[in-house]
DNA sequence: TTTCACATCCCTGTTTTCAGGGATTCAAGA
DNA sequence: TCTTGAATCCCTGAAAACAGGGATGTGAAA
């Protein structure tokens, strides 16, 4: 049996689910909280397996009681029931360290499925909420679409200032001169549109030129 | 009827994959490409809706074929068919320009989805996939946690700086004298364990100060 | 009350970056 | 053949960053 908790603000959601929980035979619904700080006192009395939880509550959100989760009960998985589907959002939950996301308009059949592979210690994203994440992260790479094309060698010398070395040290690992190696820089600069060596370091990340 | 194109070195594989795809009532199998440039040849004379796209390919790769697919042929949505679900190679696909990413292990009724999905202008990344981009997103947050506390002054300074401004600059948004910011960021710099601006804005950038 | 962390300011001197030039070689395309 | 882009090297002078000190006031915690 998954032991469940479910916290949310609204007594009524946590009874409707609690009820929904009650009807799958590998479930238990063990108790519910309508904050995060509730929901942590809980969880010194009882131990959860995976714990339902919305994001928008009193005392402590969703997110912070995410993090205090997982970082005071690490067995304890969370999978958060919002209604908020941006990117940012999600990430900013999946970092919490949260396991799994599903929309509260998710069916039964599908929570049922999300709840126990979270159990086994797996993950589960809803379609919807995939989608979006992948979105966010063809977009990040949109916007660098003004880039610019970098000749072999400007690569290899934002490489090594990326990797904070200095214009002469640059120049004895390329075997070259740091006049060179000036005029590289030089370039990126005035290619790239930054002011400085800062600007260039968030070019360098931006396009992935890092890994 | 959606219009599906088969991009892999294998002939086999693909005639297997054209096969299938006749089963199936609302997609047309149009063609077979053994490498990138091969496909870009097709798409000049046949439109396609839809190419499963396998990454391993002579020639032109599935990586450089993508970005050249959603660069000339916009209309044309690209569902990745891969063996590697590793989150990095993944993420590349995507940024690239790929609509879906499905493994070469999915079954006959996933992949119908899968294409119909793409051919309506969704996305469609199977549950594996999914889990591997959120794991990658975990870990790195994980990596962050060798993390030092920064004062709310210092944060106010690396963030102005990884915005390209000068120390002066600094000084006067921050109605201070450069001195001042100049100790800033040499604590900065202690703290962190950088060497210099670069390594600043390199941490900044992972520990998620600027957003 | 006395530490202690923080923010503030200052100094000296060295190194590095930045701006704005110019020059040469070499290979690939027009 | 000529042009053009890339890589190489050089120069000067100003601005900024870096290293390694020291000093002061303030507010919070011990």
């Amino acid at each position: 049996m998954i032991k469940v908790i479910v916290a949310d603000d609204h007594q009524m959601f946590i009874d409707g689910i609690a009820e929904l929980l009650k009807s799958m035979p590998t479930i238990e619904f063990i108790g519910g909280a309508l904050n995060g700080v509730d929901l942590i006192d809980l969880l010194h009395k009882k131990t959860a397996d995976v714990i339902l939880m919305d994001v928008n509550m009193p005392k402590m959100d969703g997110y912070e009681a995410t993090q205090k989760v997982t970082a005071e009960f690490p067995d304890t998985k969370v999978l958060i029931l919002s209604m908020h589907d941006t990117s940012a959002y999600i990430q900013k939950l999946i970092k919490a360290g949260a396991n799994g996301y599903i929309l509260k308009n998710t069916g039964k059949a599908e929570l049922q499925e999300a709840i126990e592979r979270i159990a086994r210690g797996e993950s589960y994203y809803s379609q919807a909420v995939t989608q979006r994440i992948m979105e966010g992260l063809q977009k990040k790479e949109r916007q660098k679409s003004m880039h610019v094309e970098l000749t072999a060698r400007e690569t290899d010398v934002l490489r090594l200032i990326v990797e904070e070395f200095t214009t002469h040290e640059i120049a004895d690992q390329l075997f070259i001169s740091h006049h060179t190696v000036e005029s590289h820089r030089k370039n990126l600069i005035a290619k790239t549109g930054v002011k400085n060596i800062a600007g260039l370091v968030k070019y360098a990340m931006e396009q992935g030129i890092i890994s």
